[in-house]
RNA sequence: CCUUUGAUUGUGCGG
């Protein structure tokens, strides 16, 4: 069994979920019957594979079928899943139930659901879970204090993320590169450029040595804020180290070029990555292909679009989203939406946010009625419509001076549960 | 033999 269970753990780690799992089947019929771990195993790799429902199967089967009692580790597994899969009710079912079943909690499982919540947007409820914690015998470490800052920056709380930072310093856990990467990410989201900057300075003097997603993390920060210059230093001082820049810092770097508006020397890391023999991807790709709508370079956009294909990088809906919007910019509408039918055609379905930018350029030529038929068409499909639907619709309609109508979508998006922000 | 934390691409109005 250990002989199967670290043979399946290993192809699930890399990411051979297929072969694991059916290791597993073999396993059964076998003489070499599964235990809990290999239970553990799978429902893990079920996660990471993002196959909640199987994971949640296994989970019921392994009680029922196989008898086996789930210990702490399922019962953090199972947790893990359901927050994964946005089910933060039903992890904290599980938090519950764990403890009236006699299987106890231990610093991990506070973690987990401490982070699934921070990333849910729930802070509030991560934070009364973290100040139970120790009550409970379960000690925070620097899992929990990072967890808790990323959730904390995300709603850009920056005060309390660094009264928490002094307060885990003086309680004798430690900040890790990953505490400051965090810092580092949550402080640039929230413009604070400076600051993150600073905190590289304070990783460095507390002995720590920055890794790539650091510097990555920062040079992302500083495009954000359109600091182009500092940020293509600290590209610099990358290669200068011994690090080599990866897909993500390409991609980071040549999205910052775009988005400011420099299309020209995002063409050229375009040219460096692959000199540097990284394969783009689909990111690398749409980053380009806004970088030329930016400039208003429909031409070089739709080439792009060849080019990936040829390249075999298959678009997404992200990818089109980009043409639609460039389209609707340069007062294409109607060529948008036949882009947008198009899209669909090639397998590829617009979701909300594609219906939105659609719906924002019909609005942009006036094609008002065209833009409620688009939302309907949504709801027919099955997407919400969400506050942004709404207000592009709401504006449009003021804009023409149709206050009638747009008090009746501000009316319909009320009972539709959304609050006017 | 199994579980938890950090970086990259798309949407509205106003300022």
């Amino acid at each position: 069994s250990v002989l199967y269970n670290t043979l399946i753990s290993g192809y699930g780690n890399m990411g051979k979920i297929d072969e694991a799992l059916e290791l597993f089947q073999e396993m059964k019929k076998n003489q070499c019957s599964p235990n809990a771990v290999t239970c553990n195993i799978v429902m893990h790799i079920l996660n990471r594979a993002g196959r909640y429902t199987e994971a949640s199967a296994l989970f019921a089967e392994m009680k029922d079928d196989y008898g086996f009692v789930p210990n702490t580790r399922t019962y953090n597994t199972i947790i893990n899943g359901y927050l994964k899969a946005g089910k933060s009710s039903e992890a904290l079912q599980m938090f519950e139930e764990m403890q009236k079943g006699g299987c106890s909690r231990d610093t991990i499982t506070y973690n987990t659901m401490i982070m699934g919540l921070c990333k849910a947007g729930k802070v509030n409820d991560a934070y009364g879970i973290f100040a139970t914690m120790e009550h409970q015998g379960c000690s925070p470490d620097v899992y929990t204090y990072n967890s808790i800052f990323y959730g904390l920056l995300k709603v850009h709380r920056l005060a309390e993320a660094l009264t928490l930072f002094e307060v885990m310093k003086t309680k004798g856990c430690s900040p890790d590169h990953i505490t400051y990467s965090t810092l580092i990410n949550g402080f640039c989201i929230a413009g604070n450029a400076d600051q993150a900057l600073q905190f590289l300075g304070d990783l460095k003097a507390s002995g720590h040595v920055p890794d790539l997603v650091t510097y990555s993390t920062l040079i992302n920060g500083l495009c954000k804020v359109g600091r182009m210059d500092v940020a293509y230093k600290l590209y610099e001082d990358v290669l200068e180290q011994k690090f080599v820049p990866n897909l993500i810092t390409m991609n980071t770097l040549l999205n910052g070029f775009g988005k400011d508006g420099q299309f020209d020397r995002a063409r050229q890391l375009f040219a460096e990555l692959k000199d540097m023999g990284i394969s783009p991807d689909v990111v690398s790709y749409n980053a380009l292909i806004c970088a030329a709508g930016k400039v208003g370079n429909t031409d070089a956009a739709f080439q792009l679009l060849e080019e990936m294909q040829c390249a075999g990088c298959s678009p997404d809906v992200v990818t089109y989203s980009h043409l639609i919007e460039l389209l609707s910019n340069s007062d294409k509408a109607g060529q948008a939406w036949d882009l947008f039918t198009q899209m669909e055609k090639r397998g590829c379905h617009p979701d909300l946010v594609s219906y939105n930018i659609l719906l924002a350029g019909l609005v942009k030529a006036s094609r008002l009625d065209d833009a409620c038929y688009l939302m309907e068409e949504a709801k027919r499909k099955g997407l919400t419509p969400d506050l942004i639907t709404y207000s592009t619709l709401i504006s449009g309609f003021g804009t023409v001076g149709k206050v009638d109508e747009a008090y009746r979508l501000f009316l319909e998006m009320k009972e539709m549960g959304w609050t006017p922000d």
